[in-house]
RNA sequence: GGGGGAUUUCCCGAGCGGCCAAAGGGGGCAGACUGUAAAUCUGUUGUCACUGACUUCGGUGGUCCGAAUCCACCAUCCCCCA
């Protein structure tokens, strides 16, 4: 317990100013930021995931973007490893590590310690799976699921197959059920003791009015062209995650004529708000994080007062 | 000028005499989350003194035991013929 490595992360909705504040903290201590997005990880999807500039990148190194192709599979298992990697590095370079992102799953993984490898998937049985519920539906998959693992059945709702799947696969691939590998990791103390900070907006409105005003920003910044020149990639008949990803995923119905540009960026921003709340319900919950409400005006002073609880909490 | 159609709860949209505070979807709000998570899923959504009462379905007035549903007039919008 008394050894653990002390990891400042720094987590918050989606255009929360996390960025930001990791930037100013990172630079002011010769730290590394180590992103923790799940969009960020791919190569080319840079403006709609706001991507760090290359300027932001020459002040400061970051990890963990830029890492994959975007049709390539990347878990959050596959995170925790590389994550883990890169800590590792940037300490035994005697730099301090700073954890940045609005993805709570993949924080989750990397401070469990990366979970075991027994349970990886098999796109056959999956295949099987998907087949079965198209034809008998979802309660079908559930009731197996009850039989081979009444606990997880009980936790997971029958609509939700993708988690039905998932734990159906877990016992297919291992043999072993998925409650039960979720204790044991529960049961596995982490290498890491998490200084985390989180920001939050007590009115959410105020955060609502900066995610309007950054996609205007990524729109002016050709955000439409990126995603062209991805769909002409052929990208996303390639890739579920990012034909699914919020401004990739509205964009499109503009790009293929479906949809007018105005309400193609309407969407974007509600896809953006809803996001956000969600990561804000994530990030409440988690009794890790110390809660740092931010509040109009957004000035200089509010900043620093920020920067200056960040480091209280970094023990800096 | 003549003929036809529409008007429903925040939005779209079903309902066409009782089982309607009104299907369904969207949005809002709340929540879950352990291998694609910016995803996926759940609950809730007229008001209140909330197993009941009250106010809603463009407006007003009728018919009827009973109307969002039928009738009359008014208002607004759309289409067709002139």
């Amino acid at each position: 317990m008394e050894n653990k490595i002390k990891l400042p992360i720094i987590v918050g909705p989606t255009a929360g100013g996390k960025s930001a504040l990791a930037l100013a903290i990172a630079e002011e201590i010769g730290g590394e930021i180590v992103s923790c997005d799940s969009m960020q990880i791919y190569r080319r999807m840079n403006i709609g995931t706001a991507k760090p500039t290359e300027e932001e990148m020459a002040r400061v190194r970051h990890h963990m973007i830029d890492i994959v192709e975007p049709w390539e599979n990347f878990s959050c298992a596959d995170y925790a490893k590389l994550a883990d990697r890169a800590i590792d590095d940037i300490i035994s370079r005697g730099k301090m590590p700073v954890i940045c992102g609005g993805t709570g799953l993949y924080l989750d993984s990397l401070l469990r310690g990366g979970l075991p490898e027994i349970a990886d998937s098999d796109e056959a049985y999956r295949a099987e799976l998907c087949a079965l519920l198209e034809r008998e539906g979802a309660e079908k998959l559930h009731k197996m699921l009850a039989e081979v693992d009444p606990e997880s059945a009980e936790a997971i709702h029958m609509n939700n197959t993708k988690r039905v799947i998932r734990a159906l696969e877990i016992y297919h691939t291992s043999g072993r059920k998925k409650s039960e590998l979720d204790k044991e990791n529960n049961s596995i103390d982490g290498k890491y003791q998490p200084l985390a900070v989180g920001l939050f907006y007590p009115d959410r409105s105020v955060l609502y009015e900066r995610i309007d005003k950054r996609v205007d920003i990524m729109i002016n910044e050709g955000l439409v062209d990126e995603v062209r020149a991805l769909e002409q990639e052929g990208v996303f008949e390639r890739s579920k995650t990012a034909s699914g990803a919020i401004g990739y995923k509205e964009l499109l119905g503009y790009i293929h004529g479906e949809t007018e540009l105005s309400d193609a960026v309407e969407n974007l921003k509600m896809a953006t708000r809803r996001y956000a709340k969600r990561q804000c319900t994530w990030f409440f919950a988690k009794d890790y994080v110390n809660k740092i409400e931010i509040n109009p005006p957004f000035d200089e002073k509010t900043f620093e007062k920020s920067v200056k609880n960040a480091k209280k909490v970094f023990q800096f």
